[in-house]
Formats: structure tokens, C-alpha cells, sequence
DNA sequence: TGCGCTCATATG
DNA sequence: ATATGAGCGCAG
């Protein structure tokens, strides 16, 4: 009698004891029994002997081989460590859900037509009357067919006549993978010369491909890293190997697609949130035999298992939809730096725009850094400028001047692009005469508007006081919150401008399938004149006919009490300089802002954003912020606010015996109130990891057993990336 | 007394 | 997560 580990689907940090006759290899499926239910469960290894008397025995085997290979069993480990989640709920989210479910995890059996011995030795002239019967004999008596490729070359009854004569009959057989192999089909075309800078990237990449390295590829809008990708990872698919490739949500499109598929000649399996649970499976199943040369998806595309795994790509590296943000909460970036490294492959990232965190990483040695500087074609990017609108008369949000610059635009019959940086944070709270923000003396940083709780917060300290009359700096009445939304935006320009076709581009706008491709057709295609919209508008898509870029405001995340939010803005900036307008028409650019004189800013329109997150990581150095620093947050919510602050206060007291942790709230997230509940967060630091996680490790068992713990939503966020 | 609700407990 | 049983309130 074997003893084996079990991970069962249940949010439980520990894995279950069974018996079995014997030893099952790791990452083999059993059903077993749970309570009174039978859940599907992986088994995670052999178990120690055990005393205890409440064995179960596993009920059934559900496969051959593990549908997890080693490496992916690994990274579950890893991220059930790491991420303090349960082992069970981990492997919930890395597998397919057919597989959760216990279907199997081979293709099902062939079903093969062949010839009975009768078939066999008949004399086909006895078929002379029925001439496709006769060939289809033929052709069966050569060589068994899978039953799909006989009925798609003869009609069903010609299957059936021959059946029913006992010519030919039905025999299955267990699926097995197919000879075929991509590297057969490879078929490399229409490859241009790569420009100087491409050129060193691709070679630097190429000789690196036996091993582990990981490289950021940073390279202005236009400068062609997709080309640098498919030079790059030619040689590993000549090879034999498979390369994995990680897009952001709203990057996966047909023409990306379609650019790896011309460029092979091999098929290129896709995984994206809106495929059925069968189509997932097969890309799941097909990447594991190894057929699929090519795997590009978005962030759980990452737990795709690989046969001959030869290099990971992550695009738009920066992009927030890489961090899950609910349930196990993983930073597709991360596991990919994880994988790559297990697998000893390369793993390139690609942007425009470096997150802070690879940024650093790339300063720091530990990723190679490749630049490409140069646009083809030449083109120039749009020029920005920062607007100065303290005390200038707003309408709707846009300074007089700059609806004279956008009436000029729309005359010449350009597009006019108004980005609304409603990120979701609550306002500050900002003098219109003299740009002073109320601030927390203790932190100097600006404090956060709680209108429900019609006062003031620091999100840094937590400390909190009644909103003022006046400014504290030169007295003034004229108080504003910075910050408005799109539909009043919206509002406003149809009045301003009765006449000019707009439309609205946000997440809520564009809901649905092909709504937003749509869209954005109907844009390039000039049907609208004015776009107002959010940071939607600044991923991938290009908008050659906008000739002016107005950001409505950047006070809200120059002074965001989320420390990212500078970082987001220029990111997002960035992006939309890069994609409005072309060659023949370079756009411009207006930042509004009360704060012209803002270091970051400045930094950002003369140096670009390279020179800007250089500045702003010495920033966060300075404040001991991350990447300098390790973060975790704790968050709670309940329908009754007191419960949700009454758990984290707890989860704090707890937490607080370390002494080493530097703990802030529990505070009210920045949307206080969704969906009926109030959500709270208790933020927790540490200038080293190891000892933040050790704490936490020590913690856990409380938060779990709190007499509220079952009463409130509660989660843990390692290395949070989203304050709301 | 008993049904139905909340709440605590256990899951191998 | 989810099933079960204890504990408590209120109709019968």
C-alpha cells in the first residue's frame, strides 16, 4: 500500500494524504474521495508514513502519464510559496478547465475504417456497379483511414453501403502523436534586412539560444521589434523548438497572428480568454505533443506546457494585464523569468516603455539591454507640450486655448484625440490659484478625497483630517479636485463642438467581442473627428490621422497616493505619441497640468521616457519604494465596512509582533465602495523580500482562523501592482 | 416541539 | 469550496 500527496481543489493551504495501490508519478490525476464529495486532485508526491487514522483510498486513476511535466510541477510549487495560496487553488488555475474536470487529457481515440478480411480478398469487379464504392475500397485496402478523412472524400452513404456489406468496418485506436513535425513545414519568406540596431538585437539573441538569458529589448513605437521577434526566434524553430509568446489582452489580434503564420508557413496556436474550453484544450494538447512551433497568448498562456521549449517572448513587458488580479494573483513576467530559467532558454521582453522593475533589472546586469532607437521610414514623433493651467478658465475640463488648437485641427480635417486619465484613484485635492496640494506634512505627499467619509487621508501614514474651506498655502476658497471623468468630457464637447462626430472609447463603451476592432476601423476610416477615450486608446493601435493629443490632466498621477501612477502616465503618454499621426504628418502633443515645474514632467517631455524612468527609479530608491523595497497587500471587504477594517486591524496586530514590517492602514481602497461592499487594505513592506514573505508565512495560519476571517472577503496580493 | 435560519467546524 | 451539525428564534 502506496501513500500519496494529494492537491484538491479547495482553498486550503495543504495537501491530502490517500492511499493507493501504487505509487502514482507526480502530476497524474486521481479522483478521491473529499468529505462526502469526489473532487479531481493532482498528486503532488509520495508521502511520508503516517499515523494517522483518517486515510481514504484514492477512488480513481485518471491518467497514464502526468498531464503536469516536471517543470510546470516546479512552478506550481513555486507559486503556491510564493504567492501564500493554496496548493489545490493553484493548479486549478494552470490547468485547462476540461482537465479540472477530470476529461481526459489525450485527444480522444482515432476511430479508424478498414478493411474486413472479406474486404480484403473480394474481387473488386464485383463492385463495378458502384464505382465510388469501389475506389473508396480501394483506397481501404491500401491503408486504414481515420474515419473523418473517408467521409469528407466519399458521401456517407457510400461508408455505409460498404459497411453494411461487412467490407469495411470501424476500429479504434488509441490517439497517439502524429510523425508530423512543424520543422517539416517551416517555410521562412518574405524576411526584410534588418536595420544596424535590429540587426545587433537578433544576433545578440541568436547566439544566447542554448541557455538561460533574459533580455529587454527596449524600442521606441515604430522601431520594429516584431521584426527582431521573428528574426530572432528563426533559428530556434529551425531546431525543432517551440517558442511561446506573451501579448497583452487587447494586443492579441488577427494581424498579429496572421504576421507569424506568413512568415513560417506553420500554424500558430492561440490562447486568449474568449476561447471555448475545447478549442483551449487542443492548443493545450498540441503544444504538449509538441506539433505547434509557434504558441502566442496572453497571461495564463504562460502555464502552456511545452515538449521541446526554445524561447519565451513577453510584448508590451510593461503592461498591467500580465498581473492577475484576482484569485492566485501572478505576474505573468515573473513566471515567465522563472521558466525560461528552468527550461535554460532566452526570454526576451519587448517595449517602448520599461516597467521600473525590468528597467531596473536591466541597469542592474541582470538582463542584457538591447535598444533600438531608430522609427522606420524616419518618421518623428509627436511633439508634447506641458500646458500651464493654473488659473486659466476651464470649459469642461479643456483650457480656451486649446479648443482654438483643436478647432484649427479639425478644420484642416484632422482627428483630435482627448485622453481622460481616470484611473480609477480618488482625487486629490488641488488649488486652483496656486497648484498647491493638501499634504500630509508628516509624508509630504498630497492626501487622497474620501467623499464618503468626507475627509481627508493619507495613503502613506493613514492619517486622516476633515477636507478644508481653504488652501493652506495662499488661502484661497477655489479648492477643486483633480480629476474628470470621461462621460463629462463627453458631455462637455458636444456642446463645444455640435457638429463634429465624436465618439467615446473606453472599457465600458467598447464592451463585447469586436466591438472595439470596430470601433477603431470607423475611426481610421474618418468617421469620427473626435476621440475621447482612456488608456485603452494607447495600446497598439495606430490612429495615423490624429494630429493633436490633448491629456486632459496629469495632476492626479503626478501627486496619486499609488506611487505607480507616475510611471503609468508616462508609460500611457508615451504610447499615444508614438501611435498618433505619421510621417507626412507629425502630431503634437498638450499635457495640462497646475504643476508645469514638476521634475517628472519635464523629465519626460524633453528627455523621452527612457530619461523619465531613469529619474523616477532614483525616486523610488529615495522613498524606499519598489523595486527597491518588497510589498505585500492585505485586502478585506464586507458589506458591513467595520468587519472588513475590524479583520485587517487583527491581520495588523499580528503581523506587528515581526517588528521588522512597516505596516500602513488598514485604509480604504481608492474606490471605497463597489458593489455594495466596502474594501479596505492593509499594506505591508519590507526592504527585503525573504523576511516580508517569512512574516507573512507566520501570519497566515491567524488570518485563516480569525473569527471574521469566514465573514469577510479577504486576499493577498504579493508584489501588488494596483492600489484601487 | 420542530422547522429554518445563521454560524462554526471539518475535509485525509 | 462545500457539506454538515450545533445553536437559537419563533410559529404551532
Amino acid at each position: 500500500m502506496a501513500l500519496i500527496d494529494v492537491a484538491v481543489p479547495v482553498p486550503l493551504r495543504q495537501t491530502f494524504t490517500y492511499t493507493c495501490d501504487t505509487v502514482l508519478p507526480a502530476g497524474v490525476r486521481v479522483k478521491v474521495p473529499f468529505g462526502n464529495r469526489q473532487l479531481v486532485g493532482i498528486v503532488m508526491g509520495e508521502a511520508a508514513p503516517t499515523e494517522s487514522d483518517k486515510l481514504k483510498a484514492v477512488s480513481t486513476v485518471l491518467d497514464t502519464t502526468p498531464v503536469l511535466d516536471a517543470s510546470l510541477l516546479t512552478l506550481c510549487r513555486w507559486l503556491s510559496q510564493y504567492y501564500h495560496h493554496a496548493p489545490g487553488e493553484v493548479l486549478h488555475t494552470v490547468l485547462p478547465v476540461l482537465l479540472r474536470k477530470g476529461e481526459r487529457a489525450t485527444p480522444d481515440d482515432i476511430v479508424l475504417l478498414t478493411a474486413t478480411t472479406e474486404g480484403q480478398n473480394c474481387s473488386l469487379s464485383e463492385l463495378q456497379r458502384a464505382p465510388k464504392q469501389q475506389a473508396c475500397l480501394a483506397w481501404l485496402r491500401e491503408q486504414s483511414q481515420p474515419r473523418s478523412d473517408v467521409t469528407s472524400a466519399y458521401s456517407a452513404a457510400v461508408v455505409k453501403s460498404l459497411a453494411d456489406k461487412s467490407l469495411i468496418e470501424e476500429v479504434r485506436q488509441p490517439w497517439q502523436p502524429r510523425p508530423f513535425h512543424f520543422v517539416d513545414a517551416l517555410h521562412v519568406q518574405g524576411a526584410p534586412v534588418p536595420d544596424k540596431e535590429q540587426a545587433v538585437a537578433i544576433a545578440a539573441i541568436s547566439s544566447q539560444r542554448h541557455a538561460f538569458a533574459s533580455f529587454l529589448l527596449e524600442g521606441v513605437t515604430g522601431s520594429g521589434k516584431t521584426e527582431v521577434y521573428l528574426q530572432a526566434i528563426e533559428p530556434v524553430l529551425r531546431d525543432g523548438k517551440q517558442v511561446l509568446i506573451l501579448v497583452p489582452e487587447i494586443g492579441l489580434t488577427p494581424q498579429t497572428v496572421r504576421r507569424f503564420e506568413n512568415r513560417f508557413g506553420i500554424a500558430v496556436g492561440v490562447l486568449h480568454s474568449q476561447l471555448t474550453d475545447t478549442a483551449r484544450l487542443k492548443v493545450w494538447q498540441q503544444a504538449r505533443e509538441g506539433e505547434l512551433g509557434i504558441i502566442i497568448g496572453t497571461r495564463s498562456a504562460i502555464f502552456t506546457p511545452l515538449k521541446r521549449p526554445g524561447m519565451l517572448i513577453v510584448d508590451e513587458e510593461h503592461d498591467e494585464s500580465f498581473k492577475q488580479q484576482d484569485g492566485l494573483r501572478y505576474h505573468a513576467r515573473d513566471l515567465a523569468v522563472l521558466r525560461a530559467k528552468d527550461a535554460q532558454i532566452p526570454l526576451v521582453m519587448g517595449t517602448a516603455t520599461p516597467s521600473l522593475e525590468t528597467l531596473n533589472n536591466a541597469l542592474a546586469g541582470r538582463y542584457h539591454h538591447l535598444q533600438l532607437t531608430r522609427r522606420a521610414g524616419g518618421a518623428q514623433s509627436t511633439r508634447q507640450h506641458v500646458l500651464d493651467i493654473r488659473d486659466q478658465p476651464l470649459r469642461h475640463g479643456i483650457a480656451e486655448g486649446l479648443l482654438t488648437v483643436m478647432r484649427q485641427h479639425l478644420q484642416q480635417g484632422n482627428q483630435v484625440l482627448v485622453f481622460v486619465n481616470r484611473r480609477g484613484f480618488a482625487p486629490a485635492l488641488l488649488c486652483h490659484h496656486c497648484g498647491a496640494t493638501e499634504t500630509c506634512q508628516r509624508c509630504e505627499r498630497p492626501f487622497t478625497v474620501h467623499r464618503s467619509f468626507n475627509r481627508m487621508q493619507c495613503h502613506h501614514c493613514a492619517a486622516t483630517r476633515p477636507i478644508p474651506g481653504r488652501c493652506e498655502s495662499c488661502g484661497s476658497q477655489e479648492l477643486v479636485t483633480s480629476g474628470v471623468g470621461t462621460e463629462q468630457v463627453e458631455s462637455g464637447l458636444a456642446t463645444l463642438f455640435p457638429h463634429v462626430a465624436q465618439v467615446r472609447i473606453d472599457s465600458d463603451s467598447v464592451r463585447g467581442k469586436d466591438k472595439l476592432q470596430d470601433t477603431l476601423q470607423k475611426v481610421n476610416a474618418r468617421e469620427y473627428q473626435i476621440l475621447i477615450g482612456t488608456q485603452i486608446l494607447s495600446k497598439g493601435h495606430h490612429f495615423p490621422h490624429v494630429t493633436l493629443v490633448v491629456v486632459l490632466d496629469c495632476d492626479g498621477a503626478l501627486f496619486s497616493a499609488d506611487f505607480r501612477a507616475a510611471e503609468k502616465l508616462a508609460q500611457l503618454v508615451t504610447q499615444l505619441a508614438g501611435r498618433a499621426g505619421r510621417a507626412s504628418k507629425p502630431g503634437e502633443m498638450w499635457l495640462q497640468t497646475h504643476n508645469p515645474d514638476h521634475p517628472l514632467l519635464q523629465d519626460l517631455v524633453h528627455n523621452g521616457y527612457g530619461h523619465f524612468a531613469r529619474q523616477a527609479l532614483a525616486e523610488r530608491q529615495m522613498a524606499a519604494l519598489p523595486p527597491f523595497t518588497s510589498q505585500i497587500v492585505i485586502r478585506a471587504e464586507a458589506t458591513d465596512g467595520r468587519q472588513a477594517y475590524d479583520y485587517l486591524m487583527a491581520c495588523r496586530t499580528v503581523l506587528q509582533q515581526d517588528g521588522s514590517v512597516t505596516l500602513i492602514g488598514p485604509m480604504p481602497t481608492l474606490m471605497e465602495k463597489r458593489q455594495g461592499r466596502f474594501r479596505f487594505m492593509l499594506v505591508c513592506q519590507h526592504d527585503r523580500r525573504k523576511p516580508l514573505h517569512d512574516a507573512l508565512r507566520l501570519a497566515m495560519p491567524y488570518f485563516a482562523s480569525h473569527r471574521l476571517a469566514n465573514r469577510v472577503r479577504w486576499s493577498v496580493d504579493i508584489d501588488p501592482t494596483d492600489f484601487s
